[in-house]
DNA sequence: TTACACTCCGTACATACGTACGGAGTCAAG
DNA sequence: CTTGACTCCGTACGTATGTACGGAGTGTAA
């Protein structure tokens, strides 16, 4: 990985982050990334925090977030007011909550699938979906 | 909620799961959901099991998992062969687990930021990013 | 038995999230 | 200082996930 001294091109950011040159640019039009201004004409350069930006939106997908809701929590430490981001904290607090609750429920569920799916095959219900049936969300 | 019987119309089903008529009509085509068989001309009818069915989907696209991959995790209980189904639900446990490591420390660096965002504006990296920061996956 | 809401079905449109293209500018190795 | 790879930028295209529409059929309560 290279330092956070912004030397890298677009080119060496979206290898470092594992995505295509094309998404980095398109995050920077969602206002997911900034874009470094080009001194004298130069071509934009990058470093480690624009790495680890990149890396954070792809994994906070991978958990069921929405760009926009990923705006929302980078901007928890960018630039919002000190109580707006407490507040907004709290809410995605309660969401990511939530969302532990499901995956643990299914967790459970895949395990008992792993462990006697051949056992069980009178069961009437599907385990998984048996798994979220009391999670009740609009 | 109404019972299995399995009489109530897709508005029925659709205001029970929470989601557009066509939004189930969708699920049909792509296989989610079972068009039961419509007899005589008549409408179709639907039960628990398809409002369960439905509320499952969307809690597992909450949870980050695709149309396609809902549509593997239903197979694990619809038809596919015992050990079939084993290996799939061992990947899937994988992926579910992977996700949850995510989830836990983000919910740790909310936390951080709900408990003290006044107090350490000091601090160079986002905590938030840094949560993910270990969770390497293509 | 008529009126009105609802279903059915195919197709078209919408939104989120990228991905590809093309022509002009920039970089760096030979 | 040329050459080939890369960047920049705007725009067009593509996929996943729905949503809306319209005309014909069905259900049901007055």
């Amino acid at each position: 990985m290279f330092e956070d001294a912004r030397s890298e091109s677009i080119g060496a950011l979206a290898k470092a982050a594992g995505v295509n040159v094309e998404t980095i640019r398109f995050y920077q039009r969602k206002g997911l990334l900034v874009e470094p201004r080009r001194r004298h004409g130069e071509i934009r350069r990058y470093g480690a925090t624009e790495v680890a930006r990149v890396r954070f939106v792809k994994a906070a997908q991978r958990l069921g977030f929405s760009l926009d809701e990923i705006a929302g929590l980078l901007r928890l430490d960018d630039g919002a007011h000190c109580d707006e981001a407490r507040v907004m904290a709290e809410q995605k607090l309660t969401d990511v909550r939530a969302k532990l609750r499901d995956l643990r429920r299914m967790e459970g569920a895949l395990k008992a699938v792993v462990a006697d799916c051949c056992a069980t095959r009178g069961t009437v219900t599907c385990p998984l979906i048996a798994s979220l049936h009391s999670s009740e969300r609009a």
